[in-house]
DNA sequence: GACCTGCTGCGGTTTG
């Protein structure tokens, strides 16, 4: 028995609302059995497409029929809510209910007893379904499945566990329906295909009448905005003043202490607002986010400093204005938080850029131009991951056994469609006995053939499974020690991992060198050298997106076009500025006017001032050009670089750089990034002749490179954690008892060191290098854009002094060993010596310093 | 006058 078509829209008439075109497409494919991919902004009202299309397909009665997954908790209770709505009218002995990590236990227990027809539940939780041994009883009925936010899901291990789960449920109920909930992606059918596997998905939009504006903040006095820096103090008033403007404003940062600091400013600047503006963001306590997201929830509030974990959730926010501290560094990053804002069907959209340095001003006209023509970026779904396998493969076993036919079953998993039998094999004897070197140890025989049936006979091992099912591993730090004991501190890993020994860095103050990383401890002696210091890369998680930089790059080359015409139109002694129409430069001068319009642009014409300092200092460089700027100071020897590819690729770039041209005649080399470029300081005379002539750019033996010049051992190492972890290789205690980090740490490394010794065929292994490469140094991007840099000229300019290009650089790296008194004074040097060569006067050394930098 | 750095997300045993 299923809805009648007429009662959903009687439903909606009684709210008031018409349903829009496409839920009544949603509702027709889902009544037809199919399933599909519904991508629409929040609050389109894409949830009651679905759920009344869930409920069309209902056969009322007990038994969980519908499954509602959300990657957070938090939104579980919210969906809950919206939901019942419709529920009396159309299946009023249905019951909706969330469960998760939090559902109280009595709660389960009612659960238990009378299954709801309807479960809003997260992944994980799923999994833990999956391991009852009457899985098949309780899940066996359901006929529909709706993941909702699949484009946070879909990239990561966690969508591979979905991917897994529906396999099985789509085993049990051969015409299930399977929809996904997704914001804008730039592969949506991808995305589908992996929610839908083989059935004929349909890929349905929402509302896409919904508008969009992306406006800028632009600072004070253009002329003197900052080149550098991230925190925007410079902004601080204009800030306040578009929040004074709106009734609730969300202000998003990057990161947390940045949230914290512009709170504290808030405050500063308006003390009264104390009890109107909050802080939110991942470390605070659960029940201190809780508090202020249902303040945004009533409107008490007047404005909220958050990081991304305000980028979901929270639905039906009266937000009216959405700013963007810094770069928002990814197009559907910038359009997940315009979607906090205009919360409601037919509003608009909005969000506004507040820069934080001038290079921002031209990021922010690249971010628009690409958020305007949909340029999103992809994400896809990781290759059949053999830890996740791993972990499933235990869950079946549990929830109520398996036999031959699981592997059918799992490739029907679009992750796992290139799985061979021979690897399948392999998890499921690593299952069974651990592998070729943890036979001995009867906690590693987790499975066991029982009637021809795979499952789990040990009832401990059967517990910690349950206990460790996700795939979710938080990051580590690790403390770092003097060779002769004491502590001073803890840095992460990911910093730790890509030290050689003999790198000096700073940390806690000081000039340290790394001797080496034992047990996941860092050891340290003192250094000697002032200089040598390495950045600290953070996570290096957030890079400028591919779509973002190439972006970046487009409207600078344009913004040189525009403004070599522009300053020779105005009779200005185009003296810095490179001649547009010189044979050095056969340009597409066709393309001048059109490039014209990008200084129409307020944000560009606020970062003038800063991109004609560079054309005088430097020169802006062409798309089909590669910029090297060469600099001697009292630090050493300076090469910056701006292939504008991201942090990632430029990490990967830098260290390639260093070690093919210290392969040749050593040098030590610091190395600073940012997402625009790079810098390498040598202390001596550095041979650059490799660099001139671009054989240090050849794509080569490009793996082998860069496996050599980074500490490719340690970075697999620490991968191999996350992925022993996910593969219950790791058991990280029980609740209330949980095992010290760095018994975790030395349990996995263990595994790291035995399997390379004694079962080096260990497919898990293979699966860390290869995370190592594709995720952490982004292989393919960086390959891409040694490719695009081979391919472009290279102009070396000769800098008198730091460029405005060069100076973040500059000072991303000094900052890492000066005080902050300190980099104030240096800062302040090194900008009156890029000003005093500004000075017409000095026209004359800017021209010499561009002019010696022609090729 | 220029400086502050890197996000998010989940799960939960114990049974003589």
């Amino acid at each position: 028995m299923t809805a009648d078509p007429a009662r959903l829209e009687a439903w909606f008439a009684n709210q008031g609302w018409t349903p829009f075109g496409f839920q009544r497409e949603v509702w027709s494919a889902m009544a037809a059995g199919r399933s599909g991919l519904l991508h629409a902004t929040t609050g389109s009202g894409k949830t009651f497409a679905v759920w009344m299309g869930a409920l069309q397909r209902a056969c009322l009665g007990p038994g969980l029929q519908v499954l509602w997954l959300t990657p957070m908790r938090a939104l579980a209770a919210d969906t809950v809510r919206a939901l019942q709505g419709p529920l009396p009218v159309l299946a009023p002995d249905w019951q909706v209910a969330a469960r998760t990590g939090d559902t109280p236990s009595a709660d389960r227990a009612r659960q238990e007893r009378r299954w709801p027809q309807a479960l809003v539940t997260t992944p994980e939780s799923l999994s833990l379904l999956l391991t009852r041994a009457d899985a098949r009883d309780v899940l066996g009925a359901v006929h529909t499945v709706v993941v909702d936010e699949w484009h946070e899901l879909l990239g990561s291990k966690r969508g591979v566990q979905v991917q897994l789960a529906l396999a099985r449920l789509r085993r049990w109920c051969p015409t299930l329906a399977v929809w996904g909930l997704s914001a804008t992606l730039g592969n949506l059918d991808e995305a589908m295909r992996a929610l839908v596997a083989d059935a004929d998905g349909l890929l349905v939009r929402g509302r896409i009448d919904k508008s969009l504006r992306i406006d800028t903040v632009l600072p004070p006095a253009a002329g003197r905005f900052s080149w550098a820096g991230h925190l925007g103090a410079q902004m601080r008033v204009p800030v306040i003043e578009e929040i004074e403007r709106a009734s609730t404003t969300l202000v998003f940062t990057n990161v947390r202490s940045q949230a914290e600091i512009w709170y504290q400013w808030l405050l500063q600047e308006r003390p009264q607002w104390a009890g109107e503006v909050a802080v939110h963001h991942g470390s605070l306590d659960p029940s201190v986010r809780a508090w202020v997201e249902a303040g945004l929830k009533a409107g008490s509030l007047k404005a909220v400093v958050a990081t991304s974990s305000l980028d979901l959730g929270v639905d039906f926010l009266p937000v009216e204005r959405v700013l963007q501290i810094g770069s928002a560094k990814g197009v559907a990053r910038l359009l997940q938080r315009a979607g906090r804002s205009g919360h409601a069907p037919g509003r608009e959209s909005r969000v506004t850029l507040v820069p934080t340095n001038t290079l921002e001003l031209v990021e922010a006209v690249a971010a628009r131009r690409a958020a305007l023509a949909g340029r999103v970026e992809s994400r896809q779904s990781p290759d059949k991951p053999l830890d996740v396998l791993v972990q499933h493969l235990v869950t079946v076993a549990l929830g109520g056994g398996f036999d031959d036919d699981l592997y059918d079953e799992v490739r029907s998993a679009p992750a796992y469609v290139g799985l061979t039998r021979a690897e399948f094999d392999w998890a499921l004897r690593f299952c069974e006995r651990g592998g070729d070197s943890l036979g001995a140890y009867p906690d590693y025989h987790r499975i066991a053939l029982v009637d021809g049936r795979w499952c789990v006979p040990d009832r401990g091992i059967a517990r910690r499974h349950r206990l460790q099912v996700g795939t979710i591993v938080a990051d580590a730090s690790m403390p770092v020690k003097w060779l002769g004991g004491g502590v001073l501190g803890h840095v992460e890993e990911s910093f730790i991992a890509r030290l050689k020994p003999g790198d000096v860095f700073v940390f806690a103050g000081r000039v340290l060198e790394f001797v080496r990383a034992r047990d996941l401890v860092a050891y340290v002696r003192a250094s000697s050298r002032s200089r040598g210091a390495i950045p600290y890369w953070g996570g290096g998680r957030m890079p400028l997106s591919t779509e973002l930089a190439e972006a970046v790059r487009e409207v600078l080359d344009e913004a040189r076009l525009a403004l070599g015409v522009s300053v020779a139109r105005d009779g200005l002694d185009a003296s810095g500025i490179p001649d547009p129409a010189g044979p050095a430069q056969p340009l597409a001068l066709a393309s001048a006017p059109q490039a014209a319009t990008v200084l129409a642009e307020p944000e560009m014409q606020a970062a003038t001032p800063m991109l004609q300092a560079q054309a005088r200092l430097s020169r802006l460089p062409a798309r089909d050009e590669l910029l090297v700027e060469r600099m001697r100071s009292r630090e050493g020897h300076h090469v910056f670089v701006y292939p504008f590819a991201g942090r990632n690729v430029h990490i990967g770039l830098a260290q390639l750089l260093a070690w093919r041209l210290a392969r040749g005649v050593p040098n030590t080399w610091s190395i600073s990034v940012n997402d625009h470029g790079f810098e390498l300081l040598a202390a001596r005379e550095p041979d650059l002749r490799a660099l001139d002539d671009g054989s240090v750019l050849a794509a080569g033996d490009l793996m082998a490179d860069v496996l050599a010049s980074l500490n490719s051992g340690e970075l697999a190492q620490r991968r191999f954690r996350e992925i022993a972890r996910v593969a219950g290789l790791v058991f990280s205690g029980y609740p209330g008892a949980p095992k010290s980090l760095k018994q975790l740490q030395a349990s996995s490394g263990l595994f790291y060191e035995v399997f390379r010794k004694y079962d080096p065929a260990n497919l898990l292994l293979g699966q860390a290098e290869q995370e190592v490469l594709s995720q952490e140094l982004e292989l393919q991007r960086l390959s891409d854009a040694l490719a695009r840099m081979a391919g472009q000229r290279r102009v070396t300019v000769e800098l008198k002094a730091p460029s405005p290009f060069a100076l973040p650089l500059m000072v991303e790296r000094l900052r890492e060993r000066l005080s902050t008194e300190q980099l104030k004074d240096r800062l302040e040097r090194l900008v009156a010596a890029s000003e005093r060569a500004l000075q017409p006067a000095r026209g004359r050394r800017a021209r010499e310093a561009v002019g010696a930098g022609q090729v």
